[in-house]
DNA sequence: CGCACTTGGTTAGGTAGTAAACAAACGAAC
DNA sequence: GTTCGTTTGTTTACTACCTAACCAAGTGCG
């Protein structure tokens, strides 16, 4: 079994291997405050377990060539998979985020299938490190969930079909695309900030010093559960924000306002939103409300953890449209706040989930050194 | 200068000798994760700096006699001054906790000359180390508040005349209140908690992972400005919660009901309670609907940010008769939370400014240890 | 082409901290 | 009162890592 077996200061290198991707010595040095002299000594220790290996020579404008190091063959591979209601999407990547493998299908029942072929592929590239799943539901740490919420996450992981000894993780989907957010969207450069995804359903993933907040039973950013409606006169109801929010009572706000119009109601909250492009002026109207809304829930929110940046997401929030409206409301009702839409689109939550998954199997090569070493 | 020079590990040693107040070597060894032998070297370096001295020994049911220390002359102490709107509270303690001096007034402008008589107290027991202001404002980080917020702040602090190179630092009230239910408090054994003050204002102080959360802008748990109110044909107004929620608004709401009674409504929040407590329906009445309130305003904060527990305080959230309907629609509206009455009471806020010198004055020792040795 | 300059990598010596063995101090048991 | 077990504190040998110096390998310039 022992096989990789590194010290404790060569898993901070390989971790700051993995997170770079590919490093000469004297960018690792720095990356881990170690002398030149240490880092030669460790990168010949994962030469050795071939967790590293040499990928060639960078030369910089002046001096010596360096030796550019990426991850070797046995530092394996991750799996990531957004299981969507409507989509499953794939990644494979190195523990470095090279990508191995993508695909997507619109079918989730043909989704098994799908993962059986990227496993098939990837075992060429070393170990399953870890996989990480990213569902719709609440994710509760172990003893805390609802039975009912966890029987339905277990069951969509079964049905994907991995090996037996696989090293499966699950992750609410929204909080995975703030991860990709934090990673390489739009809160890249910033410590804090909410990812606010608004489409069918409505949530948010709380990044708080460049830390997703989970929350004790995993339900941070459930904003679904905010107090709505809510007045003097007016007693909340549990849900009934994400009932207000969701598209579905969006597209019938819509419908509710076409009588007497030539043309059908829209039947997608895009058809919708390309209308207001057009200018028609009751799809502008009920963009405008929707914008209100959203903005009062990014208020509400900023309320609360004042995190500086909200990042629209979701189907809905996706939308141009809809920002002007969210960056006026939060302005007039809250603290100063920065409004922008995601860089990432769909994708936010299979690359957070990839993310995650890096994270998760750099963790498990660290793990497998410590434990050969005892 | 170079009086303490103290080194790297000797600082850590130091903070967690301050931070348990007394501590035998072994401890201190298990706390810093450092050896037998480093430890008595380190403490041997804390006793010529004079940051540490001997405090007698201890003997365990079993075995030698353990050298117990606390903390030397040279360590000093620090001031926390809770200047609230109708009160101020003052409290010295060393850096180890141990309590000094203690005073308070209802006379805010007597406060400059209850600050001198300690100040000239304190002196005996080495530095003063910092100065902690709890203020009832937003507390931004430089170059982000308001000018009008930061001039208020700086006069009230000017005010307590305070000598010329004094290390002032100040945080908002709610935040220490918090920070001291962590410490010593109902959040003693959480990771995470929301404490939720009511009273003439609102506010909320927000702990994650033992860490207050600030906000970018300072205003994290500035729960004032959460949506309300807010409804599918009510648009929120700024700052409107506090409004409704503040006590002057309890008890206008208990004069609009008391029409028609022989004794008069009542004109504090107390006296409001006291009848409750005797049983007075209309009181009863009044209180559940707050009761109410602050829970709908409990369980919007556990959808953002899942903290498992809430801790009431403020003159209005302490008392006991709030704590059944809190609890009912926090259950009824939101994720599993604990909800309990604060521990620490109105003293909270004078506490948790005391731990917050403590951390600062404890950092000042090591970045002067730290200075000496460039 | 040779020389200065810059950066990468290795070698040698020094230091901080650890683990393990040892010495000292205490209570409890017989 | 002696012995034993337990815990504290010190001595000793070793390890890991750092700094400093040096050699190696590139580029640019005269």
């Amino acid at each position: 079994m022992a096989k990789s077996g590194i010290g404790d200061r060569a898993g901070e290198v390989f971790a700051a291997l993995a997170a770079a991707g590919q490093a000469t010595r004297p960018q690792l040095a720095v990356a881990c405050g170690l002398s030149k002299p240490t880092v030669s000594l460790v990168m010949a220790e994962l030469e050795a377990a071939a967790l590293a290996e040499r990928s060639g020579s960078s030369s910089g404008a002046t001096g010596r060539t360096a030796a550019v190091y990426r991850l070797g063959p046995r530092a394996g591979y991750v799996l990531a998979v957004d299981r969507g209601s409507t989509q499953v999407a794939l990644r494979a990547t190195t523990l470095g985020g090279d990508l191995l493998d993508e695909d997507q299908t619109s079918r989730p029942a043909s989704a098994g299938a799908m993962v059986q072929a990227v496993l098939r592929r990837g075992n060429a590239r070393g170990p399953l490190r870890a996989v990480v799943v990213a569902v719709s539901d609440v994710v509760s740490p172990p003893g805390r969930g609802e039975p009912a919420t966890m029987a339905r996450i277990s069951g969509a992981v079964a049905a994907l079909g991995l090996p037996g000894g696989a090293p499966v993780h699950t992750e609410n989907n929204v909080n995975c695309a703030a991860i990709a957010e934090l990673a390489e969207g739009a809160g890249r450069d910033h410590d804090s900030f909410v990812f606010l995804q608004v489409g069918v359903a409505i949530g948010a993933g709380v990044v708080l010093g460049r830390r997703l907040v989970r929350g004790v039973n995993g339900a941070a950013g459930e904003v679904a559960r905010l107090a709505y409606p809510w007045a003097d006169d007016r007693p909340p109801v549990r849900d009934a924000l994400e009932a207000r929010l969701g598209s579905r009572t969006l597209l019938r706000r819509a419908r509710g306002r076409w009588p007497g119009r030539p043309d059908p109601a829209p039947r997608t909250a895009a058809a919708l939103f390309a209308l207001a492009e057009k200018g028609d002026a009751v799809a502008l109207e009920i963009v405008a409300e929707h914008a209100e809304a959203v903005g009062n829930l990014a208020a509400s929110i900023c309320a609360v953890v004042d995190p500086g940046l909200v990042v629209l997401g979701g189907g809905v929030g996706r939308n141009k449209l809809l920002l002007p409206g969210v960056v006026a409301t939060v302005d007039r009702l809250s603290w100063p706040a920065e409004v922008v839409v995601s860089e990432l689109g769909a994708r936010a939550t299979v690359l957070g989930a990839a993310h995650l998954a890096r994270e998760q199997g750099i963790r498990a090569v660290l793990g497998e050194g410590a434990a050969n070493r005892r």
